[in-house]
DNA sequence: TATTGTTATACTCTATAACTATA
DNA sequence: TATAGTTATAGAGTATAACAATA
């Protein structure tokens, strides 16, 4: 086989082992827990947030709305979140933690802390910060015409 | 619903997002081509290193090996790639382009600078390449005890 | 013994579309 | 008319395991 020096990957290469590496490495914090990374990502949205709708949970964990179903059908099966009335929309559901979601979330975000801990390693101390900023803005891009 | 501002999302959660975007756009731009994106990486691949076994195809794309088996047998039944025998290794295949397969590698080549561009407008000219010489350390650690 | 490629399985996600009840 | 959630479907990916040929 050719033995070349891999010139720079593709951005989009470079992102999708990015993520499967983060994805790898937090699965293996998780195995613990015997919770999935998307149920984890669930948790963690509704402690950060607050109450959300299915909606809202859509697009900050990133599936699709009928994913997100069945997510939440799991994750209510193991008392971890409720779906309540929402206050002001009859069409959407709330869905908040219990006390066991509370629990477990706390669990998650000693997992995720490991995780992000771990994977910064590659990187030095000062350029840890600069990282997860550019991805953030990299990932949410603002509305405006810079960013279509 | 709790209105808070979002907090610095998790680094999990931003690089699923970039992982999104990225391969959203990129989608859009290999439409014409009629070509998935999986299989822009493996022809991207085999362009940038020359032939490889369908084991050095599985890392460089991501891919699980019984995946890129189907992979590489769709991209042969379209004429793109074909499977020789490894020079020295009687078990494993080397993978290579056909004059077809170049000549879909130069139209996914034009599909994937434009992704780039539309991807990085959100960032100022002078971050892109620190975006991107980043985002090259962290998905692709150097096997050092520095990185795990 | 370990690895390359192949096949098969079960499970899950994605994309799509319909449907309801609301808005 | 559009949206939130639900359900159903087909297609593709993932994970796992077995297997043959070869290292």
């Amino acid at each position: 086989m050719t033995e070349k020096q891999p010139p720079p990957a593709p951005l989009g290469l470079a992102l999708r082992h990015a993520h499967l590496r983060a994805a790898r490495t937090f699965a293996e914090e998780l195995r613990p827990l015997e919770l999935e990374n998307v149920y984890a990502a669930v948790l963690i949205n509704l402690g950060l947030l607050g109450s959300q709708t299915q909606r809202q949970l859509m697009d900050s964990v990133g599936s699709d709305k009928s994913a997100m179903v069945r997510h939440i059908d799991s994750l209510e099966s193991r008392g971890l979140v409720r779906r309540r009335p929402h206050p002001t929309d009859r069409r959407a559901h709330a869905v908040e933690l219990t006390d066991a979601g509370e629990a477990a979330l706390a669990e998650v975000l000693v997992a995720a802390s490991r995780t992000e801990e771990r994977l910064l390693t590659c990187l030095e101390p000062a350029e840890r910060g600069r990282f997860r900023e550019l991805l953030g803005r990299f990932a949410y891009p603002a509305p405006e015409r810079t960013c279509e």
